[in-house]
DNA sequence: CAGGATCCGAAATGATACTG
DNA sequence: CAGTATCATTTCGGATCCTG
């Protein structure tokens, strides 16, 4: 694996610690698609609870991955998009999403090759 | 982004929660220096506890990733390796680590920043 | 050596109800 | 609309003890 040091290998379990969980990366793609609105947010992003993108939301702002702006209406409005060091995320993010597109079959069948002759 | 398509993200979703966990990538990483033993990797991936090495080796062995060869001396030695599907996913895996190792004092300042005026 | 079995505490997630 | 607060549940991970 060229230009892998040992070094980089606690780095890569944090980022995917902030990185993979349940839905931080489902809000970073759609935000790929551009800037949108909290219930915008829930409504594309099926089954995340309301209190789940509240969350991930303020993680992900958190880590300076998402920009909040307030525009204090009534009723309010509350914009999300990505920063700049949000869009760098996409590509290597696009890159094992492509690796999962790939492989989804093989994993699957493995799993059920894995499983049958484990339980059976 | 070029090339991706919305279908791919509960897909990025479900190789992230594959992948995300705390050990799953620092086994891979290991791996891909070469086969290595039970207790070889033990010593290797540091703070990790029997149980957890056991059922993350079994859940990438289930999913195709990891190899698992079993020669019955005594005492038993067990060799664990990366199958092609295995080191297939080390180099999407690295370029997320490769952003981490670029941005990591992005993130440390902008959760710094975040903290200082949320909690002050 | 390479695990399996069991118990426990912590953290993630979800459902529901309420609010400026 | 965009949250907060609370509660229940599930999952994760570590510690410990036991075995072929």
């Amino acid at each position: 694996m060229p230009g892998h040091s040992p070094a980089a290998c606690p780095a890569v379990t944090e980022v995917l610690s902030r990185v993979g969980d349940k839905w931080s990366m489902q809000v970073v793609m759609q935000l790929g698609y551009g800037s949108m609105r909290f219930n915008q947010l829930r409504r594309e992003i099926d089954g995340i609870s309301q209190r789940m993108l509240t969350r991930t939301l303020r993680g992900l702002e958190r880590d300076g991955l998402v920009s909040r702006t307030v525009t204090p209406s009534v009723p309010p409005r509350v914009d999300y998009a990505l920063t700049a060091l949000g869009e760098s995320l996409r590509e290597p993010v696009s890159r094992l999403g492509d690796w999962a597109v790939a492989n989804r079959d093989t994993v699957a069948e493995a799993r059920a090759a894995y499983d049958l002759r484990e339980e059976g």
